[in-house]
DNA sequence: TATTTGCTACGAAACATTTCGTAAAAACTG
DNA sequence: CAGTTTTTACGAAATGTTTCGTAGCAAATA
């Protein structure tokens, strides 16, 4: 039973988790690479940081001969939801709604996806009948 | 110009800050006692903290008499907004609006609040014309 | 085959966070 | 006033995170 809050990816984690996420399994270098993009970061650093997170099981491998190629051992949903629940309790005192109401007063939103919202509300309101 | 997120609250700061914007201005003894409500700490590790958060510019303090009474820099809500913006980045890849459409989904919401909600985006449409 | 390149493993330094013990002084209590 | 309690300050240990250097090996290349 996997639970991404209580392995507690930190920001360097999360980085790398969101790297993962957008390019499917990858390898170390792919990682690095993109990391720099944004910023310089060593790459046994990075190195490292991926065998840390395999140690801690958020991440898992395959060995493709010498090479090794990372995946992320939970589905980006999944994920993202423990980390929500997470930031709701530690920054927002556990109310959803709050976070939700302040995340969308503060924010650009287009019309199609203040439609798209709407329609998850119906749906919400349909399904509590 | 305080920034919240440049002095990045690490979790520990994050429950002391919770605390005292619940509970307003606020002596030491005060906040640990709220704190081991949920968990053991001591008291000076909560001084500690606290006496770093002042450094850092997270909180401020008056003397009164012998007695310190800590409040926070931020308003509530400019903090939130700025710990929201940096998890958004960080956990959602900078959609805001992902992380409505997932918080929304998969958590309680009563009525009511589904009515708040309905009539912000009600506000945000009309603002838009 | 000899050299270079690229990969993993690993240790450890550098840095940040959290925890607490001790000391000193003020405030309270009997 | 003497003793106890409460408070702050501070140093430092314990723990967690991030970074990188070095070594060893395999693969590619000259």
């Amino acid at each position: 039973m996997p639970n991404i809050t209580s392995m507690k990816p930190t920001d360097a984690e999360l980085e790398i988790l969101q790297v993962i996420w957008l390019h499917g399994p990858i390898s170390v270098r792919f990682v690095n690479d993109e990391l720099n993009r944004k910023k310089r970061v060593g790459y046994t650093t990075t190195l490292k940081l991926m065998q840390i997170m395999r140690e801690k099981g958020l991440l898992m491998r395959s060995e493709d001969g010498r090479k090794h190629i990372y995946y992320v051992v939970l589905k980006e949903k999944e994920a993202k939801n423990l980390l929500l629940d997470k930031f709701v309790k530690t920054a927002f005192g556990g109310s959803a709604m709050d976070l939700v109401m302040q995340a969308l007063g503060n924010h650009q939103t287009t019309p199609d996806e203040l439609e798209e919202l709407k329609a998850l509300i119906d749906k919400i309101e349909r399904d509590s009948q």
